[in-house]
DNA sequence: GTCAAAGCTTGAGATACTGAAGCACCTGGC
DNA sequence: GCCAGGTGCTTCAGTATCTCAAGCTTTGAC
């Protein structure tokens, strides 16, 4: 940057403050385009994390909540046809969650559709993607508990 | 920045991809932390809402859902003694949800227990912080959707 | 073969959310 | 003053989400 001096350091309370309302805005954005198509929002989140095969433990792991819980999201989204079970090879105990391709199609319409969001990334110029893209990058692990990247 | 010159502009799928990423390890930081004092994150995300007083009208559209759900959610702070339905001088159906002493303090405890969270303000320097909140204040109202300021 | 552990499902109980209906109250026109 | 229409909140179905406990099947170690 380096544009002027007015620049001050924003405290650990301000930065969380702005983090969380671009994150609640993002989501709002995120679960109005959802419901557009039928989906709630859990239901889109999931769908989105299962853009490669995931057994339903590890989904529970992606989405945050409990095993049991996603039984019944991913029964839904079978039943809208968006995604399938199908058996682990190797282990007849596991379910592999794989995404169809109207599934895939549905999900790619509404990213498409979260016009806010897109209008956000216009509002931003060159640098300030290439910051916010890299900050993110550096953040992330932190922030979701992988540390080292190691394990 | 300006360190190197291998920064190539992500498109606006990766950038989707990185703040979507962030904003899930965000809220789900936030939504442990609400939980470790018996929060749901719905209440949880209602107490940051009224720092100030709120109508309930009002808070329905910070939360993004529809007013009859803002009753039971109110109702279940009101219980566990964090926030209290106020009437409003001048108009007596609006009742202003104001966040009691003990609703302040659970909701300091919550932010300060948002220990990733820390860590990832910490893993930031002072140019990326920087950085960080002011794109978040340039995009914050196009996000939210209040363009102008104007309407 | 037996047993502990893991993966998924089911059931009960609480919360979250929407939409329609209802009540209390305010506002503007008469 | 009074009445019609609009606004703010609540209540009432009905569904979805979520957690915990319990159950079933399968796996892997012994």
């Amino acid at each position: 940057m380096g544009s002027t001096a007015t620049t001050t350091v924003p405290t650990n309370a301000e930065l969380m403050e702005a983090l969380a309302a671009v994150g609640a805005a993002y989501f709002q954005d995120f679960a109005a385009a959802a419901a557009r198509h039928g989906l709630s929002s859990s239901q889109a989140k999931a769908l989105g994390a299962v853009q490669e095969p995931v057994p339903m433990r590890a989904l529970a792991g992606r989405l945050g909540c409990d095993a049991s819980n996603v039984t019944g999201i991913v029964d839904r989204l079978e039943s809208l046809g968006l995604a399938n079970r199908e058996a682990a090879a190797g282990d007849r105990r596991v379910k592999i969650v794989v995404i169809t391709a109207e599934g895939r199609e549905i999900l790619n319409r509404i990213r498409g559709e979260m016009a806010r969001t897109h209008q956000a990334f216009e509002a931003m110029d060159d640098e300030q993607r290439i910051a916010l893209h890299s900050i993110c990058a550096q953040v992330l692990p932190v922030l979701a508990g992988r540390t080292g990247g190691a394990q």
